[in-house]
DNA sequence: TTTT
DNA sequence: TTTT
């Protein structure tokens, strides 16, 4: 049949990476991708969504997202269920992400850096969507050993996806 | 049937704005998609996709946006065919652009323009996709008989779409 | 930002089908989408994704699907939560649905209908996806009160939608 | 960035399968995608769309597809140029298919097959999308050395993609 | 005719 | 060049 997802959005923390007891490599995150329009209070809003990333593609997206990250995926929805420590049945919605790409400017995203993961100083406003300073990922001192930044040297946009990278 | 289509790329021009016999407004522009892998040779390449806007969100489109601006978009392709001086039967493949979702920063469309369109300066790189120069809260002086700012005082990303728009 | 879904799928049930206070229509409905691959152990798998629906739309839904039908929808991801009774936060997501396209011909839906609601008779097999067993031509007597059957004397697919419907 | 596309609609004409000169598979063929509105002329209109679909799954979809069937695909819109004998330059734009799904019942299939490829008999009209009666493919006696159905003792729909097909 |  |  046809499940396809598209999204565009904010990373709420840093991703999770985890690894399988077969090996293999799990990051999940949460977007928040802003709504389109306000309601009747004048809020935006925004929807929280839960996303699973899975084998090389999950540590490529560890290593370059962070609170706050601006990125873009495509998937899939997956419903699950399991029962709580209470018993009671939790229904899980997910999007399995196939691929995603990174629409953050370094420029934006070492601005987003520096402010503490908000990237506009206050009384000072951001166009459209990016901005803020996270926590992570800054390689304040190129740390050796560290995954290479794909970026540097680069004025593309860089889209990452399962197991196909040059990094 | 379904028909749907979610873009995220750069304006390769300036979008023309025009106004039909019956007074719509339609924008016209092309969006420049890079693709995700290089081919064999190490060119990554990129897709030009032709996009058609209508009526108010046609007009919100040409005011916020210009050659280089990093949007996104959903829509649905459409086909046509004409024929030419020649008389020869010229077929075109359209994405009539149902909204958009402008995803460059204030800041990297700043520095974008200052840089005449491309927006990093030699030496210096780009993360992902969209770039520009932070002169935040620019508008120096609010123009008259301009498009107002629909940005200003707001961190967040803004969607624009069809006629719903507060501005 | 971008928040869009395409889902095509079966419905676990008929459609709800209420009325909020201020007189809106809404209705709710689970899609059961089957998975593109078996897992390790040969079992195919669905998502069971709830969606929703509203206004004119609403109602055109709820007259011309009931379970088993056949649907395509396009959409957004909407997250909310709320306390349930036991002071639990309760997370919910569901597909915003804008547009609907009924997939299914008559001949398969009613045969699915005559079934009891399975679409093929054991020892029968469908192709792909969607079933049922030909009675064409059927309305016999055209039952009053009922919803205008929307489809009656066309050959063609029918997508249906907000508010636009010429039914 | 993102470049996403889903489709459903039938086949215009049976898929061409072709090898590459480096013996890679591929299939062509244009999706006729319904309208959602019918124009001011009351005529609903549909969309031609091109689509090219690669190596194992081009020899699935052309196995089991043909002129009026009915499928679902994602994929990407890619765009590329080209000089014609008259030396003129021509745009192609096409879908670059990433998976299908089939959409069509065995049993509309058969009948879209024995009317000679329109499913339904005059006077009689489908109910939504699918119905008719194309010409290849139909099984008649079970031909040793073709394609085995992949849908025989199936009440499901099937998926199928690129390379990962247990058939 | 193409963006960064 | 178009499907149902």
């Amino acid at each position: 049949m046809i499940n396809r997802v598209v999204l565009v959005g904010r990373l709420t923390r840093d991703p999770e990476l985890r690894t399988t007891g077969s090996g293999i490599s799990v990051a999940t995150f949460t977007l928040a991708v802003d709504r389109q329009f306000s309601n009747a209070q004048g809020e935006r809003g925004a929807d929280f969504i839960s996303c699973v990333i899975w084998r090389k593609a999950a540590e490529n997206f560890a290593n370059f997202t962070s609170k706050g990250s601006l990125v873009g995926i495509d998937g899939r929805i997956q419903t699950r269920s399991y029962d709580n420590k209470d018993g009671q049945r939790v229904y899980v919605t997910e999007v399995i992400v196939d691929n995603f790409s990174l629409l953050e400017s370094r420029r934006d995203r070492e601005a987003r850096i520096q402010n503490g993961g908000y990237n506009q100083p206050a009384g000072n406003n951001s166009f459209p969507a990016s901005n803020g300073t996270p926590i992570a990922n800054s390689n304040p001192a190129p740390a050796p050993a560290q995954p290479q930044d794909p970026f540097a040297g680069s004025g593309d946009a860089i889209d990452i996806s399962d197991d196909d990278l040059p990094f």
